[in-house]
DNA sequence: GCTACTATGTTCGTATGCGCATGAACCGCG
DNA sequence: CGCGGTTCATGCGCATACGAACATAGTAGC
């Protein structure tokens, strides 16, 4: 029964949204931080962790500078930076030279923490490229980081 | 406990956040809602859209088998529908087989409204898509089914 | 026909995620 | 020095997202 009608280009095909790149990567990424959260320890979520971890490598960032690094706006670091020192996992500090910053560090259980959650973080990746073969999984990695 | 040292696999390398999927998937996912709500009429989400042309494929269909066809939750779903009825855009009727279900259809001016949106979400999906090659977004969206 | 299980829709609480606005502080340039 | 533009942190509003808990409504097994 008459589902052309839906064609705007004449030729074209169906539109079918299950094969909408959009919706692709949003399924894709909610199975990812699913499988994230079925794994991390100390109920730490995906965002929690990368915030974690970039602040092990800088050492010492403002909330700005580590937002950027972990792609995520300023209003959206400012709650995650909040529930990581509520945990006692940072600390801010005041930056000397710009008083409007506060200087974000890991504190002694912090950086204890990232340390042994980085091993599990490599399982966790394991983990949700397993439905791919490791050539499969290179190829992946490398379109995926052409779209971001 | 004791989970050896920061390192399972022996050698293992440095670890970069920048190359776990988790973070990509969720980077890539950001740019293509950015993508989205840049060019998509009517104020419509990403999730406003793809429920939109779910209940215009299946005509008829009650919140919770819309949600699983589009992989909502259902509290989510539940949020999405009711922004959508207040956008005129879809109806709520009831089930005579089941009252605990509300059959959600399109509105005209819904359904007129899905019919101009598809050539929109097209060019959507190809400006997402524009910085991989013909041969690599087929490659990409193959590995991508894969992870869902 | 009754009971146990399941399904549906809803509300609550927590956590992103972003646009927009604001106040404070910094910086470059004249 | 001072002024305009920028940066930083924060607040508010809206929209996902999901777990948990609920009341109501079907359904399967006996």
């Amino acid at each position: 029964m008459a589902v052309k009608t839906a064609n705007e280009s004449g030729i074209a095909g169906t539109y079918v949204l299950e094969d909408q790149i959009g919706h692709l990567l949003r399924r894709a990424h909610q199975r990812a931080s699913a499988i994230f959260q079925e794994h991390m320890a100390e109920d730490l979520t995906p965002q929690q962790y990368a915030a974690l971890i970039k602040i092990r490598d800088f050492g010492s960032v403002s909330q700005n500078r580590l937002g950027r690094a972990v792609a995520m706006d300023p209003a959206t670091s400012q709650g995650v930076v909040q529930r990581l020192a509520a945990k006692r996992l940072i600390q801010r500090g005041d930056d000397p030279k710009d008083r409007r910053r506060s200087l974000l560090s890991l504190t002694p259980r912090g950086a204890e923490l990232a340390e042994m959650l980085i091993p599990l973080g490599r399982k966790i990746t394991a983990e949700i490229l397993e439905p791919l073969s490791e050539d499969e999984q290179a190829a992946f990695l490398k379109l995926l980081k052409k779209l971001t």
